[in-house]
DNA sequence: TGACAGACGATTGTCGACAATTTAACATGC
DNA sequence: GCATGTTAAATTGTCGACAATCGTCTGTCA
């Protein structure tokens, strides 16, 4: 190692880069790593390894099979399932507090970014159009306030983000979106907490049926 | 290293034994942790405690900052309430989808826990009350069959238990206790899901105001 | 006496090597 | 030809040591 300038550890640079590897499908899910082979190629030794690799562990980008060593984590139908109860529940929470903690500017940051969705959808700009939605719902979630459940859905929603396209890549799927996404403005506007928290869950449980054909059609798991 | 006998990863008994030592308090919130410290006691190397202390840190338990070390984790009253309000959505969803998939004798074992529960009350036993109490929600947890949900609710409840003593060693406590059992049980019964879910919800809201309590009087954080 | 600089000690981050175990390949016998 | 036992390679678990960094102590100077 050679270069000190860098203050922010060494296991974190490798967390980073295999989490985006895993999220943007670069590393297969059930595709074994092997430490060694990252070694070589990160230019460290195995201890910063091990680390990221326990770092990705816990939140749920790979598994360990006790001797047998590390691969990136499948997701079951079952557990995807279970991962978006769990979502529609935690952001449910999470809009109900964002109403109650919203300052006067929240509302104009998102329509703003609502309105530049619009005009991606407008241009059919696919990849902005995405840009903006996670910006949106980020918004949401960040102005909740509580730490703790800002990380947890932000976890949930990377590891269910490499299913993601083929979630939204559907007929249909911008203008649906762009519905609820105004809806909720409405909602939060007149800060109907009920409303607003429906419809958010609705629409990720409605998602649930959207992985089923997806496992039913053979995806990659 | 001796003996090879056990199958399971030496960081896993550190993890365990640490994580109880911090659960019941020998070890105190904000306490420092030299990891030479418990590789000479634990009669191990680095490797492995650091592992354990990789593990701690994700499940909350400990804190690392960046070239000062580890430390216990302390819970401010704001960090108390958020983890709370996680909770209670968290075991909403839980009880709802038990109820969906309840089998007949989880009624029944649920009830067996609820009187030993009541006996133990009645001999003022409290530690004995304690347990059961312990089984009763975990039983109604576990029974959801949602894995991550199951994971993520226990781990909750293992960070904030520290601090339960405080909590539930007030007058009162056992009646009020017993009381919402048995509602939760009248609940489970007629299958209520609404009714369930909004009797644990405020359960768990309530002990935020204890809390609150707690740290006005001064707790050692 | 108080403040600042430099050196020392303690502790973490990283490394390369060894030990243990699993997987795979191979040879042997039926 | 197939099953089985044995050996070899690959990979993970663990170790002790070195390097970098942070906190503290001490000594000097104003």
């Amino acid at each position: 190692m050679d270069e000190r300038i860098m203050q922010k550890s060494l296991a974190e640079h490798i967390v980073e880069d295999l989490e985006e590897k895993i999220v943007d499908g670069t590393l297969k899910p059930g595709q074994r790593v092997i430490e060694e082979n990252l070694c070589k190629s990160f230019g460290v030794s195995r201890s910063p390894v091990r680390e990221a690799f326990q770092i990705l562990e816990s939140r749920g980008f790979v598994v360990r099979e006790p001797r047998r060593g590390i691969s990136v984590a499948k997701i079951t139908q079952r557990e995807a399932e279970d991962i978006y109860r769990i979502r529609a529940s935690l952001e449910g929470l999470a809009i109900s507090l964002t109403i109650q903690n919203k300052t006067p500017d929240f509302l104009v940051r998102l329509k703003k970014v609502h309105e530049k969705m619009i005009r991606a959808a407008a241009k059919g700009n696919f990849a902005a159009y995405q840009e903006f939605n996670e910006k949106f719902h980020d918004l949401i979630i960040t102005t909740c306030g509580n730490q703790r459940l800002i990380q947890l859905i932000r976890n949930f929603d990377r590891q269910t983000m490499r299913y993601r396209l083929a979630v939204v890549s559907r007929p249909g799927w911008m203008d649906n979106s762009t519905k609820i996404h105004a809806e909720l403005i409405t909602a939060f506007e007149t800060g109907n907490t009920e409303s607003a928290e429906r419809i958010r869950k609705q629409a990720l449980l409605d998602q649930i049926r959207r992985f089923a054909e997806i496992f039913k059609n053979g995806v990659e798991l």
